[in-house]
DNA sequence: AGCACA
């Protein structure tokens, strides 16, 4: 196109158009309000508002131009000129015939939501977090994370707008809460808008995405280790598949881990269903059930590499089970349902607390030594090297992590109380229970 | 108070 300057870029009077140019609104002046002010010359078809550098313009568009004609003509005649919570606005005709992208993906709710995770460390929020943060609000269908200009950002995708709209409006502007990072990262805040997606395509669980809608989805190759079982993330984190129950190892136990001290730590998180521990490996292994996923994420972000006791002894290695309800037969020092009552009591005999039988193995074939957790074993070195290394660093002074604030955006009966930390035990005493045990209103 | 893209 050659030069057309000759006129310039806006006349006096502009030839007349659908499309009406609007000035010296007020700072924040609705859609709802530019429908109004039209609303008496007849039908609008679309507003832009909060245009320009100041925000303090809009564009109003008729379906008919004598009806912006119409408009601008009362006006032009008028002694009350158009107002906008009693401001005076200016309209002209505007040089567009139509207005263009009147929305972008970011207003229009969607069932998917841009998240931009802002702050020094936003990178090493995991999208396990990600995922537990936006499950308050509904079913999380797929995460995608993605590193753009803006910064390190996800999709989250839900079932349908209300739910995005409920996560939205409860997380925009919030910080991660603490007690879900590692220890070292900073403040992570979260920005929210609706993503123009519908449906994101998910090829791989990987430490990048995930589709929870579809659990045996392949995971990426790249994402594999050794072993073949686990999915491990560009940090070396396993991303193994969630699961409500746990399976912890004890490294450096220096005192005895009971049952009872187990039930005591994990209860912090959620009401502890059932627990079985058995040894493997020369190491002692537990499995701890919770009712429900969620809660299994949270206590293994949170307990993760930390000690049950001061001074580095009992470290815990937690890692999700392909068990989804423990068959718990009899109740003992090592395994116990604390969901029933008339499960048959074993006494325990304290004097070979580390060396007796487990009855319950023994009882029950189904769960003899061999084939209790045979899942779990592979992929789960004993030894810390290799295992930890996307685990926080914790100071060995520092056993549990420190604010253990009630979640705010779970459910009241998910509050999480502080664990505290536990001395370890005296020479001649037991270890020290200091923390009293979850217990939910409707928890029988 | 003067024309809009992510």
């Amino acid at each position: 196109m050659a030069s057309v300057s000759s006129q310039p870029q806006f006349r006096y009077t502009q030839p007349p158009s659908k499309v009406l140019h609007l000035r010296n609104l007020p700072w924040e002046c609705t859609e709802e309000e530019l429908i109004e002010l039209g609303k008496p010359f007849g039908k609008v078809v679309n507003t832009k508002c909060n245009v320009g550098a100041n925000r303090n313009q809009a564009f109003i568009e008729f379906a008919d131009l004598n009806q912006a004609i119409a408009m601008i003509s009362y006006y032009a005649s008028s002694s009350e000129p158009a107002q906008v919570r009693g401001k005076t606005v200016y309209l002209q005709y505007s040089n567009r015939q139509e207005i263009v992208n009147n929305k972008t993906a970011a207003d229009v709710a969607g069932n998917v939501l841009l998240v931009t995770i802002e702050g020094e460390d936003a990178r090493l929020v995991s999208i396990d977090v990600l995922h537990l943060v936006f499950s308050a609000f509904g079913f999380v269908h797929k995460i995608t994370t993605f590193e753009k200009t803006a910064g390190f950002q996800a999709l989250v995708q839900f079932s349908d707008a209300e739910t995005a709209t409920s996560a939205k409006n409860a997380l925009d502007g919030r910080s991660i809460p603490r007690y879900l990072l590692p220890e070292h990262v900073g403040s992570c805040t979260l920005r929210i808008t609706y993503s123009g997606h519908t449906d994101l395509s998910v090829k791989f669980q990987s430490h990048r995405s995930r589709d929870y809608t579809n659990p045996y989805l392949p995971v990426a190759p790249s994402a594999i280790d050794g072993s073949g079982q686990f999915v491990v993330g560009l940090d070396g984190k396993k991303l193994e598949p969630e699961s409500n129950v746990l399976l912890a190892s004890i490294e450096n136990m220096q005192y005895a881990v009971t049952l009872d001290v187990l039930y005591m730590v994990f209860s912090s998180f959620g009401p502890v269903q059932k627990i079985a521990m058995f040894d493997k490996n020369g190491g002692v292994q537990a499995l701890i059930q919770y009712p429900d996923v969620q809660t299994a994420v949270v206590a293994k972000e949170a307990l993760e590499g930390h000690c049950i006791y001061d001074g580095g002894f009992c470290k815990l290695h937690l890692s999700y089970s392909r068990h989804t309800d423990l068959s718990i037969k009899v109740n003992n020092d090592r395994s116990r349902d604390y969901t029933l009552s008339n499960v048959p009591m074993v006494n325990a005999q304290p004097s070979i607390l580390g060396q007796q039988p487990v009855p319950m193995m023994a009882s029950n074939p189904q769960y003899s030594g061999a084939q209790f957790a045979p899942t779990e074993q592979v992929g789960m070195p004993q030894n810390s090297a290799g295992w930890a290394t996307g685990a926080p660093q914790v100071p060995q002074s520092m056993a549990m992590p420190m604010a253990m604030h009630s979640h705010p955006y779970m459910p009241p009966g998910a509050m999480l109380p502080h664990p505290g930390m536990r001395h370890p035990p005296g020479q001649n005493g037991p270890p020290q229970a200091t923390m009293a045990p979850y217990r939910p209103d409707g928890m029988q």
